[in-house]
RNA sequence: GCCCUGGUAGUAUAGAGGCCCAGUAUGCGGCGCUGUCACCGCCGUGACCCGGGUUCAAAUCCCGGCCAGGGCGCCA
């Protein structure tokens, strides 16, 4: 309930439920600041009812009733008139931060108790968003023919080498906690052409930053008969869609400029084959918004990379300054190439049979890519930690809460 | 895996060897105030991460431990 819901109930007498965010006393007039999951309110006390309230702890759940009226308040043109109250459950009255936010709390205290957190709006707001973006790829990506999967988290095999992955006892048998969906979007597109999955995925790096964890969401497309340059417009329309239905004001440029890897290079005085470190590309990309980085060394990129020419590949990163917020390219759709890029890679082809036999079903070409979610909405809300977009973050100091 | 920085009331902070049996804000308890809007004013409450050491004297310096934040690497 927020003061302007309250406008069209003047002179009713309504009954609501929320908690206290904060008292305002003033003498024998008592300002009661309500919140519930929907926003904030000014509710009004006087007297006896005023002395008995002030009583109840703060973020105590409680029940009002009484007139809806017009007031003065700056934030709240309507209010509710206490005539009674019931407490139906009382809150600590030492809390471990505090939700009217006169004094900010760390990010890690936040997160520690999240719950109390979400019920300062503007914490809420950045999980309120996230859903909402979350129903924008969907609704994006269905409208482009995208079919949505659900692929399996337990998996048997390393999908690509590269990450470290947690392992587990599966009845007695070595599993794996899946690091991305990337073999399981590639088989589908045999039958379902254009396919998407929003899932979470995980890496056993000690990774210790604020753009890494060990828990993370990922939207992933795969597309047949689609070639690298498809993808790319379709991973931008989706960015200039999330920022058109979020609402962020963003000065986007008419195309995202498109760098190669040679030009980083270049620029960083590497040698090709170099990879591009963070502070290479935290000085290139300085002052830089959205671009892409096309034509990475083959070298640097996963077996399942469509080559181009003798070293190249159909690659893409999206980033953000430096950044990197997804990648992508054409895949190999061809089970010779496939297989020698396995073995090129240094991985052994026997372990991905499973993956290897809709390679002699009649693959299409396709290509697609992966998006780290948290990153995008991270750049997207001007976040400068990615926890501060997570609800509850999994880093390797971090399993509970 | 390497490196840097830091742990002071519930929360957020001041503090750089004696001015500190630790200051401020907010919270909490109390008193006053009839329209606030971070309401205000007054009183009270509550803390130096743990263990050693140096020193006449340690929140402050040194060593070790634990915990945390961050950078690099790995990676999305």
């Amino acid at each position: 309930m927020q003061s302007r819901d309250l406008e069209g109930l003047e002179g009713k007498s309504v009954t609501l439920t929320g908690w206290i965010d904060s008292f305002r006393q003033l003498g024998k007039i008592t300002f009661v600041i309500m919140g519930d999951p929907e926003g904030n309110y000014q509710a009004v006390a006087r007297e006896e009812m005023a002395r008995k309230i002030v009583q109840v702890p703060r973020q105590s759940y409680i029940k009002i009733w009484g007139p809806v009226a017009r007031g003065q308040g700056k934030a709240s043109p309507f209010e509710v008139r206490i005539e009674g109250f019931e407490v139906i459950n009382s809150a600590d009255t030492v809390l471990p931060i505090d939700p009217a936010s006169k004094v900010n709390s760390e990010l890690t205290t936040r997160v520690n108790n999240r719950p109390l957190d979400l019920r300062v709006p503007e914490e809420r707001a950045v999980f309120l968003t996230r859903a909402k973006a979350m129903q924008i790829i969907r609704e994006f990506l269905t409208g482009s023919g995208f079919v949505e999967v659900d692929t399996p988290k337990i998996i048997a095999t390393a999908s690509e080498g590269g990450a470290e992955l947690f392992k587990f006892d599966y009845f007695g048998r070595p599993a794996y906690l899946a690091q991305s969906p990337q073999l399981y979007k590639e088989e589908l597109v045999l039958s379902l052409g254009k396919v998407f999955e929003i899932a979470h995925y995980f890496r056993a790096e000690k990774s210790n930053t604020v753009k890494h964890l060990n828990e993370f969401t990922s939207v992933d497309i795969e597309a047949a008969m689609a070639m690298r340059d498809d993808a790319m417009k379709l991973i931008e329309g989706l960015v200039r869609e999330m920022y058109r239905g979020l609402e962020v004001n963003y000065a986007m440029p008419e195309r995202f400029p498109v760098y190669t890897y040679e030009d980083i290079v270049n620029h960083a005085g590497l040698k090709f084959g170099d990879d591009l470190s963070s502070e290479v590309l935290n000085d290139f990309g300085r002052g830089k918004g959205y671009y892409f980085i096309v034509d990475w060394p083959i070298s640097l990129k996963p077996f399942y990379t469509m080559p181009k020419g003798d070293a190249l590949s159909e690659s893409f990163d999206l980033m953000y300054g430096g950044l990197e917020i997804a990648s992508g390219g054409q895949r190999i759709h061809q089970h010779e190439m496939l297989y020698s890029r396995l073995k090129a890679s240094g991985l052994d082809p026997e372990s991905f049979s499973e993956h290897l036999k809709a390679y002699r079903w009649g693959m299409p070409p396709h290509s697609g890519w992966g998006m780290g979610l948290d990153r995008l909405l991270m750049v997207l809300m001007n976040r400068e930690n990615i926890r501060e977009v997570v609800l509850y973050p999994r880093d390797s100091r971090h399993l509970a809460p």
